[in-house]
DNA sequence: ATGAAAGCGCTAACAA
DNA sequence: TTGTTAGCGCTTTCAT
C-alpha cells in the first residue's frame, strides 16, 4: 500500500510549462476571465486529466476559510425519521458539491457537545442540530463563529433559526377524531418533557380531547424517555394498573409504539388491535404500518420537506443573505388506518 | 452573523508571549518531550482556554497529509441494515477522534462514482464501500492512493480487503428446516443477481432445499431489484400465476418483504400468515418483526460486529501494518418466530 | 496573456 | 528551554 504522492497544481503547471497561477485559473474554469490563450488552456486541461489531478480541499479550505461542508447532529441514525432527514440532506449536499458530516448525540448532551466540537474543529460552514440540550447558551455562543440551525427540536426558547413540524395541530385533529368515536378514556405515553416535541405532542393530545368534550385525567398521561424499553414498561404498568387493556392509547413516538407492540405480542394481546377493541395511534409514521392488520393510525412528519427547507435556509445563512424568514413550521400529515 | 475571525496558534503565542513552536508543542501535549517550563505551559494553556482556541484541521491536514476522516459509501441511509452499520462506524470513529464521512450511492454506479470522488477530494484516509459496482477496476486504481475496504458486498471477484456476512450458510439452515416441515413448493424473491449478496442468498436457498430433499423448480425463483415495489409486483404476479397463495416464500431482503406484506394487506390475505397457511421468511431482520402476529422467520446480519471488524481492519490498513487477515466473513443469526 | 510572491494555520528541522 | 524558518497546496493581488 505505498501511498503515491498526489499530483498538485504545481506539478501540473510544471508539466504544462506554465505558472501555478495560469494552471489555477484554467482548472477553476476561469480561463476566459483572464483571457488565457485557448491553446494553453487545452494543454493544462490535458495534462491535468492525464495525471488524475484532483485539487486538495484542505489547501483550498485553508486559504478560503470555508470547508464546503455542513455538520448535522442527530440523536440516532437508525431512527427512521432522522435517517430520512439525513438521507435527504446528504443528497442535497452531494448534488451541490458539499459534504454533509453526520454525527450522533445518542440523545446525551455530553456526547452532543463532543460531537459538535468535532464538527466545529473541522470548520463546517454551518451546523444543523436536532439537539437534546435544554438550553441554547452553548449554541448561542457558537453562532458567533458559524450559522447554527435548529432542526426538528426547539432548544429551550432559543431564537436561533428553526425548522420543525407543527406536531400539536395534527395530533389534536387525530385525537379529537378518535375520541369522538365514543371513548371514555385515552392514555398517552410520552418521552422527556424537556424536549420541545414532547410538549407539542402532549399539548396537541390535550387539545384534541378538549375539543371532543373529554376532560383529561392526570393518570392518563405517562412519561419516561423515548426508548423502546420505556414503551414496554409503561404498557406493562398500565396493564397492571387497569387489570385490562385501555380503550385507547397514543404513543408520542415510533420507538414507544414498538415497545407497546412488543408487550402486547409477549402477552398475546395483539388481537385486541386486530379486532379494534383497543385503539392505538402514534406520532411518527413507518411504512410497515401500512402492511399490518393492526389498524394503527399515525402522524407523519414531512421529512423530505423538512430537509429541503432546512437546507435552503442553511445555504442562505452561509451566504449571509439574511433570509426573509429564519423560522419555518411545517404541517404534519395524518395517516388513517383504522377507518374505511 | 458577523463571522469572528477564529483564534489561531499565532494569536495564542503572541498573547502568551512565546513563539508559535512553543505554543504548538504545549497544545499538542508534548510539553514534557520538549522540556517546556511548567510555568510557560500553564500560561499557554490558560490563554488558549480563555480564547476558545480550537486548532484548524485543514492546516493540520495540509501539513500532515492526513485528514483523520474515513469515507463510507452505502446505498441508502434509510435501509435499516446500512443505517445500523453507519451508526456503529460513526460511534467508533467519533470515539477515536475521527470523522466518518457518509455518502449514499442510491445503488447507482454513476452516483457512487461521484460520491467516491467527493470523498477522495476530501482526502479521506480510507474508504469503506458497500458497492453497487460489478467490477473493481476503479477501486483497484484508487487503492494506490488510499486503502479501500469492501463492506457487506463483494465487488465482482475483487481481492481488495473485505468484510461481509456468510449469507449462504444461515439461509440454507433456515430453508432446510422450514422445508422439512413437509412442503411441496418454496418460492424465492430476490434482487439483482449481479450483487454478491444476491448470489449467496440464492445459493443458500437452493442448498437448503437440496438438503431437505426437494428439487428446486425454476419457476420458484424470481428476481427483480431490491425495491419495495418489486416485492409487491413479484407477489402480485405470483398470486396471479398460482390463483392462490404459495405454501412458502423467502424474500432476500427486508425491502422485498415489505412489498410482499403490502400486497397481502391490500388483498386482505394477511390472515394466511397469522394462521400459518402460508410460510414467510426473509433475509434481514427488523425489530418490529418481533412485535407482529405474522410468524415471519428472519436472518440477521450482525451489524455491530460487522462495523467493529471493518473499523479495526481499516485502522490497521491506514497505519500500514499489513494486517494478518484482510478478509473476514461473519456468521449470520436465525430468528425463529414461527416455531414454539 | 502570464508569472512571482505572499499568505491561509500548522508542524518540524534546525538554531540558539 | 525557546525561537526562526521553511513548506504543506492553493488562490490572489500585483507586476510585467
Amino acid at each position: 500500500m505505498e501511498k503515491r504522492k498526489r499530483t498538485t497544481i504545481a506539478d501540473i503547471a510544471k508539466l504544462a510549462g506554465v505558472s501555478k497561477t495560469t494552471a489555477s485559473m484554467v482548472l477553476n474554469g476561469r480561463a476566459s476571465t483572464f483571457r488565457i490563450k485557448e491553446e494553453t488552456r487545452l494543454r493544462v486541461l490535458e495534462v491535468a486529466r492525464e495525471n488524475h489531478y484532483s485539487p486538495n480541499v484542505h489547501a483550498k479550505s485553508l486559504q478560503a476559510s470555508r470547508s464546503d461542508a455542513i455538520g448535522l447532529v442527530i440523536p440516532d441514525l437508525t431512527n427512521f425519521g432522522f435517517a430520512s432527514i439525513a438521507r435527504e440532506l446528504e443528497r442535497l449536499c452531494r448534488e451541490s458539491g458539499l459534504q454533509l458530516l453526520i454525527a450522533c448525540s445518542e440523545d446525551d448532551p455530553a456526547v452532543e457537545k463532543k460531537a459538535v466540537e468535532g464538527l466545529v474543529r473541522r470548520q463546517v460552514d454551518a451546523l444543523i442540530v436536532a439537539s437534546s440540550e435544554t438550553g441554547d447558551e452553548y449554541y448561542q455562543s457558537l453562532t458567533k463563529q458559524l450559522p447554527v440551525i435548529q432542526l426538528d427540536r426547539h432548544i429551550g426558547q432559543s431564537v436561533l433559526p428553526l425548522v420543525l413540524t407543527d406536531a400539536a395541530r395534527a395530533t389534536a385533529d387525530l385525537i379529537e377524531s378518535i375520541a369522538k368515536e365514543g371513548l371514555s378514556e385515552f392514555y398517552y405515553f410520552g418521552g422527556q418533557l424537556e424536549l420541545s416535541p414532547s410538549r407539542h405532542r402532549l399539548a396537541g393530545f390535550e387539545l384534541g380531547l378538549k375539543r371532543a368534550g373529554i376532560e383529561t385525567k392526570p393518570e392518563w398521561i405517562r412519561h419516561r424517555d423515548y426508548q423502546t424499553a420505556s414503551g414496554y414498561l409503561m404498557m406493562q404498568s398500565l396493564h397492571q394498573d387497569l387489570g385490562r387493556l385501555p380503550q385507547a392509547l397514543f404513543t408520542a413516538s415510533y420507538t414507544l409504539l414498538e415497545g407497546v407492540l412488543r408487550y402486547l405480542k409477549d402477552h398475546e394481546c395483539l388481537n385486541a388491535l386486530v379486532d379494534k377493541e383497543m385503539r392505538l395511534a402514534t406520532f411518527d409514521n413507518h411504512d410497515l404500518l401500512d402492511c399490518l392488520p393492526l389498524n394503527i393510525d399515525s402522524i407523519a412528519q414531512n421529512n423530505q420537506q423538512l430537509a429541503k427547507t432546512c437546507f435552503e435556509l442553511t445555504l442562505s445563512l452561509i451566504n449571509e443573505k439574511s433570509p426573509a424568514i429564519s423560522s419555518v413550521v411545517l404541517d404534519a400529515d395524518i395517516f388513517w388506518r383504522s377507518k374505511k
